[in-house]
DNA sequence: CGAATCGTAATAATTGAAGTTACATGAAAA
DNA sequence: TTTTCATGTAACTTCAATTATTACGATTCG
């Protein structure tokens, strides 16, 4: 299968337009991510379905974000996007009469469960602003190097 | 993407051979769990490559366990199968030069890593054994079930 | 010998994400 | 008001990865 990357754009797409004033066409987003205006929509409309940010249309529209940097979390961001399967190993069969498969699916959704768990732990303890921080704190760090050499 | 199935799969033929003397053929692991002998053989040969089960060919021929379920553990069985990707969510891009994305990037890997560190612990702490042994107690609670009504 | 069984390569089917095309809708600008 | 720019969406195609199937070769036991 391929990998769902949706969460890791919509970061992408929110850092850039937490760095800019006016609002970003889908199209400049796109570009920038090497990707497809209309993927852009489709994927950031589900973040404005949440309030997370707005879209305008017509001259002088595109996207703003429409919510506080520090209280937007990974968390929220990955309900917006409909909570998609975390994992790509799973059971062969979800609801088995068998005992014998009953059990290995038993055994198995503990240890994945307590692993998603965390995982969603993790995503509520980081912001928005956090990941804005990491990047200032990466940048500066650039500058830096390339003033040095 | 579909999901990868096959620790879920090589659970369920081992806790058949587990419960068998003689060896099982892949047509019988094959039908019993709904899919087809070569599939079988395919992800049988992985355990087979490093000694949890053993392959005998022509009459009389078949799978059979070749270790003992107590120190055989799920991670063991992961790693035969050649530690297939745990995730299926990722990163858009695994090695971006832009910094934007390697925040976006470094924040994501560490939940994931640590999500994935969990997992593969709990793996370690289960053997085939216990595996048997849920089965067992799964198996013991049906026949009361059964002979209550 | 000959039937049963695994071993394996090559290919197809399936599934779900991502990308594309096409057109409708709405808003600002000219 | 007309034109232009932008989003909103549906429909379809492409792509990547797992799983299934077909075909045939190699062994082993009866
Ligand atoms: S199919 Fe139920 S036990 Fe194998
Ligand atoms: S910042 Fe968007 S492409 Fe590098």
């Amino acid at each position: 299968m391929k990998r769902d990357s949706r969460l890791s754009s919509v970061l992408h797409a929110l850092l850039h337009m937490a760095e800019q004033d006016g609002p970003l066409t889908s199209e400049a987003l796109a570009q920038c991510m090497h990707t497809n205006p209309v993927v852009v929509r489709r994927t950031m409309g589900l973040l404005r379905d949440v309030g997370i940010v707005h879209s305008a249309k017509g001259h002088t529209g595109g996207w703003t974000i429409a919510a506080d940097l520090k209280t937007v979390t990974l968390r929220q961001l990955h309900e917006a996007l409909g909570e998609p399967a975390v994992f790509a190993i799973g059971n062969r069969n979800e609801t088995p009469e068998c005992l014998v498969e009953q059990s290995v699916n038993s055994v198995l959704d503990d240890a994945f469960s307590e692993a998603e768990a965390l995982l969603l732990r993790r995503f509520e303890n980081v912001t928005l602003a956090d990941l804005a921080a990491e990047f200032a704190r990466r940048h500066a760090q650039w500058r830096t190097e390339r003033t040095l050499s």
